[in-house]
DNA sequence: GATCGTTGCTAAATCTATTTAGCATCAGGC
DNA sequence: GCCTGATGCTAAATAGATTTAGCAACGATC
């Protein structure tokens, strides 16, 4: 079989000639309704086959024309490199297959302009909905999609504009915190010396976890001091360094550690294998990885249940709830304590 | 601002009627050429004042059916939960957007029918060209590209229904082997106790990766045994028993071990911990992961050259490429030694 | 006064599929 | 002989763009 870049491909024009029949004829028998309008099966048979031996093949371009829906769904998230947003956009993509139409993921980098151009293009291809995941500030987006009309949801940060899913921060963060006590305490050590690292201070999701730890520690009847919360960002370097100034400040590990992403636990094991220094503390973290899951040491990990937060998601795009516009929270998992 | 769900989109014609000109000035101005067909400056800005008013986008599906072409470009591959593949999609729809198309990507969760819908919803949507990565036998999938006059390329793993571009697995091997003899060497143990681990007997990759394992083998004077090669396929609960088998059938340690892939390398991990043992032997990995890197023991990793392979697959799109079907080889680069 | 050139547009074809209204034919009933 | 109803299709409109050929009007040129 040779290589046919450039051939022409049939449509029904083709196979209507071939069999001379009508358009409409053709059109009719290969979607399946020849019999509510009475065409003898002797005809559609015929067009069949000639469709086949012809490799006819629908455009689905010309149909989405036609018909002023594209078959396609739209998903906008930051990146894949972590299990989270590969879960979302695998879990997305199962979803749109299962409702018959084609997914199309595009990671933005967390760069606002490609973002922008990003949603436009997808909305120009006239996606039937749009998911906005792990975007800073998604109503420029919900905006857009309210203009074109198209239903979107927010994913992971909520925003105005439309519904949104989001994990319950605040919930699982105090979730860990209180296993990281109760560890902390079962060892002998105080729940004075906790330390919640990662993240940055007025995000959402920071805020939210940075609330439910210190909730869980006021709890547990301990007064919250400032440098329990050390907000660096999310680059690996950034931790590492607030880690080892910790350490250094205090001259030892804080008893319990809440690390607030996966990233951030990155640089928490680099600083920790370049001062080959045990991590011998009760350690929670908001995230999940299969790697850092088997870690030497135990670690409470907070799994986002991507499966519920889709389904939610998915349901938010009937016309009622995307009128809404609620903020629908998920309580992510407790994978491993 | 209300959510206009189901409102009608503005046409060409839309605007075409509120300036009182006809469509095909109002497609010229719109395009940008409206000085090359002689409109008057004042025409075109009353066009482009009303076309922003009206708040009209172009609708793609009907121009890609006009010019035959649809601006997207697919690739489909087994999932993101691994760097490797998350790099390839961020890569690809870089790449593509970069041409001023539209990526789709679609995991296929390594499902041969799901490979196979998916490739014939893409080429029914009229991609403008396809990547196939990681797809065990692309053959099905390059025929029907071609019967669709779509080009196309594999990456990951060669077919002889394209162009190819595949890391060079054996070269990476040989390298990467070498190392770990002389890291066994100069800790005084034996070269005659090290192990490949992973992978599947029989497939492209994985016999790749154990020639080049043999090769540095019989370079460094060591006459390769049956035992030093272990298939236990990818799953991390596999190589986790066959690596513990190993150990208990020796009664230690290899001196050496050749991880052929990241799961495989969970795996060993998961063994590592659950037993306490610690991995007191020279490690290699053909793959890349951030936690992997920082673990507490020193890794000679591979990391695919996923920019280089890009480029290469892109180039490979031209005709006479699509003709040629060679087999692209790029050599991995090692990540820490 | 015929021709030419320029200006500023527009009509119409095209891309491929869907879908409704309706045409043509024939048998059967009254 | 006329009407009805069933049968088996087809014509034509439609979806929303792009693009080429060419029209109309007017001044300039020979």
């Amino acid at each position: 079989m040779t290589a046919r870049v450039g051939r022409k491909k049939t449509t029904i024009y083709d196979v209507a000639a071939a069999v001379d029949a009508s358009v409409s004829t053709v059109s009719l028998v290969l979607n399946g309704d020849w019999s509510r309008y009475r065409i003898k099966e002797e005809t559609s048979e015929r067009i069949l086959k000639t469709a086949r031996e012809l490799g006819y093949k629908v455009n689905l371009r010309a149909r989405g024309l036609r018909l002023s829906k594209s078959g396609l769904a739209g998903m906008i998230l930051p990146h894949y490199r972590n299990r989270f947003f590969a879960d979302l956009a695998e879990t997305f993509e199962l979803g749109v297959r299962k409702r018959n139409l084609c997914p199309i993921v595009v990671s933005t980098q967390r760069d606002v302009e490609v973002e922008l151009k990003v949603a436009s293009t997808l909305l120009a291809q006239r996606v039937e909905f749009l998911f906005i995941a792990g975007v800073a500030d998604p109503a420029a987006l919900n905006r857009m999609c309210d203009e074109a009309s198209v239903p979107c949801v927010n994913v992971d940060l909520p925003g105005t504009g439309a519904p949104s899913v989001v994990s319950d921060n605040r919930a699982g963060a105090l979730l860990v915190t209180q296993k990281l006590i109760d560890k902390v305490r079962a060892t002998g050590k105080s729940a004075n010396d906790m330390l919640f690292l990662g993240g940055v201070a007025g995000e959402y999701a920071t805020d939210n976890r940075i609330a439910g730890f210190l909730e869980a520690l006021r709890q547990a009847g301990v007064d919250p001091r400032s440098d329990m919360v050390s907000c660096c960002g999310y680059r690996p370097e950034n931790s590492s360094s607030a880690f080892r100034a910790y350490v250094e400040r205090h001259g030892k590990l804080p008893s319990g550690l809440f690390i607030s992403s996966i990233t951030t636990f990155e640089g928490v094991v680099r600083y920790s294998v370049s001062t080959a220094t045990a991590l011998d503390c009760a350690v929670g973290c908001f995230d999940w990885d299969p790697f850092a899951a088997d870690l030497p040491f135990t670690v409470a990990m907070l799994r986002q249940d991507v499966e519920s937060m889709m389904e939610i998601a998915f349901n938010s795009l009937t016309t009622e709830r995307q009128l809404a516009r609620d903020i629908l929270l998920v309580p992510p998992i407790l994978e491993r304590a």
